[in-house]
DNA sequence: GCTTGACCTTCCCCCAACTGGAACCAGTAT
DNA sequence: ATACTGGTTCCAGTTGGGGGAAGGTCAAGC
């Protein structure tokens, strides 16, 4: 195997300028074992290699299409299983893609309720506001975004 | 005045139950000084009076309608003013409106992208995988949510 | 050799908005 | 007296890092 070449080290700064994330999160992600580096200099330096790169590249864009720190790790199981089948990603993305979707349904029914409470208000200098009265409970409907209150309330 | 009735004190217990709010959150709010008890009893009991339900209903309400703790101090100023305009209200709930749209619209852009990655996804038993390619970073789109990804790495 | 400045290390505290638990009182029923 | 429920306090943990202190390192310039 000619593969020994030894692969450019870099420090975190340099890793990080690189995959586009700040230090301080490198180090994080290093912490909490996600991406750990190649290995330590003499003085004590994280050293990252390529690999260690594209892990923190993938990671950025999991987590800028939404993917927490907990899915970000079972995809990179996934990502570095060379055996893995399709099959589990698509389940992953489309349970990830099913819970944008109900968050944007829940993100709908709020907006589209507090646009109503605007629309009534007249917006001048007299007191009175549908708005306030709308939210004090007066209002016909009760509870709007009843899946984000969730008051269980201990029982 | 005949307004010398004391209005039935409440324990912490009952006010939440009524308001539907978690008993911990009630004490919460009253140790970041959102919603104060009226008093306390002899033997330190917080009690709160029909107004301090009144405070605490129109805070679940809102925290429902996605505002935050911040935002529900001064809507409660506001709903506390006798002399403000409605147009203060108008201004506070219309940006709340916008910032939703707003965060819709990241959303959606978010789950198409990865809605057509899962598209392109064969999904049987074969180890390649165009969301994890995606993802990877070697799909055509470089960075997806780039308003929520927002990398300055520090420097 | 010495200094300067950029970069690295660990450590701990901070953010929102709570939630859970421990240890300890208060009030009531039996 | 005892059991049970519900109140009180404080402390720790959650997510995903950010800010900053105190101190070690590295390359460059004089």
């Amino acid at each position: 195997m000619p593969d020994a070449s030894p692969s450019k080290m870099m420090t975190i700064g340099e890793v990080a300028r690189i995959a586009g994330l700040p230090t301080k999160t490198v180090r994080y992600y290093a912490d909490i074992g996600l991406v750990a580096p190649e290995g330590r200099s003499a003085t004590g330096y994280r050293l990252y290699d390529a690999a260690a790169l594209r892990r923190l590249v993938f990671i950025r864009r999991a987590r800028a299409f939404g993917f927490s720190i907990e899915e970000c790790r079972e995809l990179l199981l996934l990502y570095d299983d060379q055996q893995r089948s399709s099959a589990d990603v698509k389940r992953l993305a489309s349970a990830h893609v099913a819970a944008l979707d109900r968050q944007m349904q829940e993100l709908s029914a709020l907006r589209d309720e507090l646009a109503h409470l605007v629309a009534s208000c007249h917006g001048d200098g007299r007191p009175d506001c549908p708005i306030l009265s709308g939210l004090a409970g007066s209002s016909p409907n009760a509870s709007p975004g009843a899946s984000i209150g969730e008051n269980d309330q201990g029982a």
